[in-house]
RNA sequence: GCCGGGGUGGUGAAACGGUAGACACAGGGGACUUAAAAUCCCUUGGGAGUAACCUCCCGUGCGGGUUCGAAUCCCGCCCCCGGCACCA
C-alpha cells in the first residue's frame, strides 16, 4: 500500500564537492581567458602568497591563508568583477634541497611529485584558482626570466659583485642575506651564523631605502607589516663627523689603510687616509667624546695600531673573527676592547683622544666607528667604567649642572655644558649648531643613516637559477646575452654543498666551462645560484602573462591588471619577500619596464592558527592534519570553520570539537533549502525580511574588510531566525543566503543555487544580493532605562520616540520609580532609540 | 630597551563611549529511540534573595582619572604574543 520512502536527500559534501570541482574545471569557471586578460572590464587581481611545495603537503596554516584570500576573491567576483586568482609554486631553494638530500632523492624528481600533491590538495579545498596561469619557479620557462631580471639589474648598475663580510650558515653551507639572519641564527635551520669574507653578488636595495620608507605611508597595508618594514629600513638622523689622526695622516710607515667603508650606503664612500668617520645621532655631545672605538674589522685598525700594541690588537681581532654572530651580538656580556696605541684629534676640543677597538661597534652599521661619549651613552659609560676612561658631562638635564656627578649615562634632554661656545643651548639646537660649526671646519655634516643593507643574492648551493654571468680571462665578468637564456641548471647527481664557499656546480667542469660571449675565448660560468627570494620577488608579474613566451610580462596585460589589488599573506615575510618585491618593482620601474613603483596596493597580514594556545609544531605534537577533516566534513565546512575561529587578521585557536558548529549550520542550511518544492512561495515574513536586509547590509560591509567571523555569525543568527521555533522557511527568506555563504562554501552554494533552479555557476554573474536600507530599520526599538548609570528596565518603544514619551514610559516602570523614590531628578540623558539615563540624587 | 598587537564566561570569541558576553564549542536538563548516534527543544558569567513572575549585588589583567555613563578614552603598572635590538 505504501510507496517505498524516497532516500532522504542528505548533505553529502564529498559528492557535491567533487562534482563542482569537476564542473569548474570542465567549464573553465575560474580561468580568465587570454582575451579577457588583455581587455578586462573590472579587473581585480586577488593575490595570495604562493606556497613552497613541501613533501608533507598543505598544512592548516596554508589552508587558512588561502581560504581567507579565496573568500575575498569570490566576494569580489559575486560583485561582478573580473577576478584573477592565480596560484603557483615557490619550489627552488635550500629547504627543498635539504629535504631531497635527507631522503636521498634528486630535487628534479622530488619537486614535481610535491607539486602534483599540492595541486591535488589546492583543488580539493575549493580555491578559485586559475590553473591555466600558474607558475613553478623551477621550470626553465620561469627562471629564464628570473635570470633576465638579474641582467636588467646588472645593466642598471644595481647588481654588483663585491667582497664583503657576509653571513655564512655553517649548516646550510651558504651565505645568507641579512634578512635571512634572525637574531644571529639562520632563518632556515637555526644554526648560529658566522661571518666570512667572500666575493658575492649584491643588489643595490640600500639606494632605495629612502623611497622604500617614504612610500610606506601611501600604501594600504596592515600596520604591523608597515611597522616591521619601517624598523628594518631603520632611518636615523644624525651626522657624519671626521676625526683626524693625531700624528697626521699617513705618518705611520707601512700603514695600509683603505679608507672608510660605509656599511649603510653601499660602501662606495672613500675618505682621506688616516681620518676616521663616525656616524652619530648625538653630534651635540662631541665635546664629551673622550676616545674613539673602531670595529675590529675596520680598515683603519692597522693604520692606528702601534708596534707595542700590535700583538694584543691582532689577538683581539682574530678572536672576534672566530666568534659567531649570536655570541658576538649578545648584549648581556661584559664589554671587551683593546687600545690600538693610536690617537685622533677631537675636532671640537682639539685634544688628542685614544683609538680603541671593540666588538660592541659593528662594522655593518654606520661607518663601523664611533666617537665614545661615556657621559651620555649607556654603552660607552659601561666601557669607560670598565677601562677607567674619563666621563665628562656635556649635557645637564633638569636640576643638573655642569658639575653634577654622573653615576650613569644621561641620555635625556637638557642644555649643553662644558661645551665652550655652545653652553646653554638645548640639545636639539646644539645638534644643528655644532654640526654646522664642524662642517665649517670640514669636520662633518648632517646626514641620514639607514640600517638597510644591500641584498646578498648569491648562494653556494645547487637548487636555484644559475646567475647568468660568465667570467672571461680577457673580458672579466660578462653577462650572458638575453637571447641565450635560460642558463639551464644541469641535472647533477652529486649536489651536496660543502664548506668550500663555492657551489656544487663548481665541481661540474662540463657545465661551467664555456666560451666568452664577447671574445669567444675560454671562459667559466658563475657557479653560484640566486636566492629563492629573487624567484618570489616578481612572480606576481608573471602570472597574468604566462601565455606570453617572448617577455617576462606583457605590457598591455600588466597595465590592465597591476598593481595587485589585494594581497593577503603571512607577516613572517614582512621584511623578506614583501620588501624584496617592492624593491624589484621599484627597480623595474626606474629601468623603464613598469609604469608603477609599488606592486601591492593593498596588503593584509592574516593571523596565525594556533592549537591549545601554542604554535603548531611536530615536536609539540599539536599539528592538525587537514585531509582527514576534509574527508569527514568536506572542504566547505573546514573553510567555514577556519574563517569562524576568530578575526582573520588575528588568527585563532583551533579546537577539534569546534567544527561541529559550522558543520551543523551547513546541514541546517541544506535541510532548509533543499526540499525546494516545499519552500513556500509566500512573501517573506516582514520581521524576517527586515532581519534579512540587516544581515545583507552587515555582511556586505564586513566581508571586504575581512570581517569573516562576525559575518558568519550574522548568517547563523539569520538562519536561526528563519527556523525559530521550527518554523517553515519561505523561498524569499532563504534565497539570498546562498550567494552570501558562497565565498566561504563555494561547492554547497553552487549546489543550492542549481537546485533553486538557476542556470550556470553562481560565480558567473554579479549574484551578490542587494538590500533596502529602509528595510534595515526596525519599527520598534529596545531602549535601556538607567538610573544613575545602572540599567533598571528596558522599554519597547516606536522608533524615533521623543524624550518625553520615553520618560513617560520609563516612569511607568515600577523598577525605575523604585530607584527614583525620595531622590531628586537632576538630569536626563536621552540617546534616541538607545538609552535613557536618569540622574538623581 | 624600543616599536606593534593583545589580556573579556569552562573554551573560541562579540560589543559606533550607551542593556557586557552576539555567534559557536563544551557542560546540564528534556524530546525522539529498545538503546546509542544523529537531530530537535530548554538552560548555562559568579554570588544572593524569592513559592514564583522576577529582583539585587559583583564582574572585561591591576591601580588611578575623565564622563550622566568606560571593555572601549587618558595616566601609571603587570602579564602574553610578534618585530627590531651593543643600530652609535
Amino acid at each position: 500500500m505504501n510507496h517505498p520512502e524516497p532516500a532522504p536527500d542528505l548533505y553529502h559534501p564529498s559528492e557535491i564537492e567533487a562534482k563542482w570541482q569537476e564542473t569548474w574545471d570542465r567549464e573553465g569557471t575560474n580561468v580568465v581567458p587570454t582575451d579577457r586578460l588583455r581587455a578586462p572590464d573590472r579587473p581585480f587581481y586577488n593575490l595570495m602568497m604562493f606556497p613552497y611545495p613541501s613533501a608533507e603537503g598543505l598544512h592548516v596554516g596554508n589552508i587558512y591563508a588561502f581560504a581567507g584570500a579565496d573568500v575575498h576573491g569570490r566576494f569580489h567576483r559575486l560583485q561582478g568583477k573580473d577576478v584573477f586568482e592565480p596560484i603557483g609554486f615557490d619550489a627552488f631553494g635550500i629547504h627543498s634541497e635539504n629535504f631531497a638530500l635527507k631522503m636521498g632523492l634528486h630535487p628534479m624528481d622530488l619537486i614535481p611529485r610535491n607539486v602534483a600533491n599540492f595541486t591535488r590538495q589546492l583543488r580539493r579545498i575549493g580555491g578559485m584558482f586559475d590553473w591555466k596561469h600558474t607558475v613553478d619557479t623551477t621550470t626553465p620557462e620561469y627562471y629564464r626570466w628570473t635570470q633576465w631580471l638579474f641582467l636588467q639589474l646588472y645593466k642598471g648598475g644595481l647588481a654588483e659583485r663585491k667582497e664583503a663580510p657576509v653571513n655564512w650558515c655553517p649548516s646550510c653551507m651558504t651565505v645568507l642575506a641579512n634578512e635571512q639572519v634572525q637574531g644571529g641564527h639562520c632563518e632556515r635551520c637555526d644554526s648560529a651564523v658566522e661571518q666570512r669574507r667572500i666575493a658575492q653578488w649584491f643588489f643595490g636595495i640600500s639606494k632605495f631605502a629612502p623611497r622604500l620608507l617614504e612610500n610606506l605611508a601611501t600604501l594600504d597595508w596592515s600596520d604591523t607589516t608597515r611597522k616591521a618594514q619601517e624598523n628594518w629600513i631603520g632611518r636615523s638622523e644624525g651626522a657624519i663627523l671626521r676625526f683626524a689622526d693625531a700624528n697626521g695622516a699617513g705618518s705611520r710607515a707601512g700603514a695600509a689603510a683603505e679608507g672608510v667603508t660605509r656599511g649603510g650606503s653601499g660602501g662606495e664612500a672613500g675618505a682621506e687616509i688616516g681620518v676616521v668617520e663616525v656616524f652619530t645621532t648625538r653630534p651635540d655631545t662631541i665635546f664629551g667624546a673622550t676616545w674613539m672605538v673602531l670595529a675590529p674589522e675596520h680598515p683603519l685598525v692597522d693604520h692606528f695600531t702601534t708596534d707595542e700594541q700590535r700583538a694584543e690588537v691582532d689577538a683581539y681581532r682574530s678572536t672576534a673573527a672566530k666568534t659567531d654572530l649570536v655570541a658576538r651580538k649578545k648584549t648581556d656580556k661584559t664589554k671587551t676592547g683593546v687600545f690600538t696605541g693610536g690617537h685622533c684629534v677631537n675636532p671640537a676640543t682639539g685634544r688628542p683622544i685614544p683609538v680603541w677597538i671593540s666588538d660592541y661597534v659593528l662594522m655593518e652599521y654606520g661607518t663601523g666607528a664611533i666617537m665614545a661619549v661615556p657621559g651620555h651613552d649607556e654603552r660607552d659609560f659601561e666601557f669607560a667604567t670598565l677601562f677607567g676612561l674619563p666621563i665628562p658631562r656635556v649635557v645637564a638635564g633638569e636640576g643638573q649642572d655642569a658639575d653634577t656627578p654622573l653615576t650613569e649615562a644621561w641620555t635625556g634632554s637638557g642644555r649643553m655644558v662644558n661645551s665652550a661656545p655652545f653652553d646653554g643651548l638645548e640639545v636639539d639646537e646644539a645638534k644643528r649648531a655644532i654640526t654646522e660649526w664642524l662642517a665649517g671646519k670640514g669636520a662633518g655634516e648632517l646626514t641620514v643613516n639607514y640600517r638597510l643593507h644591500d641584498w646578498c643574492i648569491s648562494r653556494q648551493r645547487y637548487w636555484g637559477p644559475p646567475i647568468p654571468i660568465v667570467y672571461c680571462d680577457g673580458c672579466g665578468a660578462v653577462p650572458v646575452p638575453e637571447d641565450q637564456l635560460p642558463v639551464v641548471l644541469p641535472r647533477v647527481e652529486d649536489f651536496k654543498p660543502d664548506d668550500s664557499g663555492v657551489s656544487p656546480l663548481a665541481r661540474v667542469a662540463e657545465w661551467y666551462e664555456t666560451t666568452c660571449p664577447d671574445c669567444g675565448g675560454d671562459a667559466r660560468r658563475e657557479t653560484d645560484v640566486s636566492d629563492t627570494f629573487l624567484d618570489s620577488a616578481w612572480y606576481f608579474l608573471r602570472y597574468p602573462s604566462t601565455d606570453v613566451d617572448d617577455a617576462p610580462f606583457d605590457p598591455g596585460i600588466t597595465k590592465a591588471w597591476l598593481p595587485v589589488d589585494s594581497y593577503i599573506g603571512g607577516n613572517e615575510h614582512a621584511v623578506l619577500h614583501l620588501l624584496y618585491s617592492r624593491f624589484i618593482t621599484m627597480a623595474l620601474h626606474d629601468l623603464g619596464h613598469l609604469d608603477f613603483e609599488e606592486p601591492f596596493t593593498r596588503f593584509r597580514a592574516h593571523g596565525l592558527i594556533v592549537k591549545d594556545g601554542a604554535k603548531m609544531s611536530k615536536s609539540k605534537g599539536n599539528v592538525v592534519v587537514p585531509d582527514p577533516i576534509i574527508e569527514e566534513y568536506g572542504a566547505d565546512t573546514f573553510r567555514l570553520y577556519l574563517m569562524f575561529l576568530g578575526p582573520f587578521e588575528e588568527g585563532g585557536d583551533y579546537r577539534d570539537a569546534g567544527i561541529a558548529g559550522p558543520w551543523g549550520f551547513l546541514k541546517r542550511l541544506w535541510d532548509t533549502v533543499v526540499p525546494v518544492e516545499e519552500l513556500s512561495g509566500e512573501a517573506p515574513d516582514p520581521a524576517v525580511e527586515r532581519k534579512l536586509h540587516r544581515t545583507i547590509a552587515q555582511v556586505t560591509r564586513q566581508l571586504p574588510e575581512l570581517g569573516y567571523n562576525t559575518s558568519i555569525a550574522a548568517l547563523m543568527e539569520y538562519l536561526n531566525a528563519v527556523r525559530a521555533g521550527g518554523r517553515q522557511a519561505r523561498r524569499g527568506e532563504v534565497e539570498a543566503l546562498v550567494p552570501m555563504i558562497a565565498p566561504f562554501c563555494p561547492h554547497l552554494a553552487e549546489e543550492l543555487w542549481a537546485r533553486l533552479g538557476n542556470r550556470g555557476s553562481i560565480f558567473s554573474g554579479a549574484n551578490w544580493p542587494g538590500f533596502d536600507p529602509a528595510l534595515c530599520i526596525e519599527d520598534t526599538v529596545t531602549v535601556a532605562v538607567q538610573v544613575n548609570g545602572k540599567v533598571r528596565a528596558t522599554l519597547e518603544l516606536p522608533r524615533g520616540s521623543s524624550e518625553d514619551d520615553a520618560l513617560a514610559a520609563a516612569r511607568a516602570e515600577e523598577n525605575v520609580t523604585r530607584f527614583l523614590e525620595g531622590a531628586e531628578l537632576r538630569r536626563i540623558i536621552y540617546v534616541q532609540d538607545r538609552l535613557l539615563n536618569l540622574v538623581a540624587t
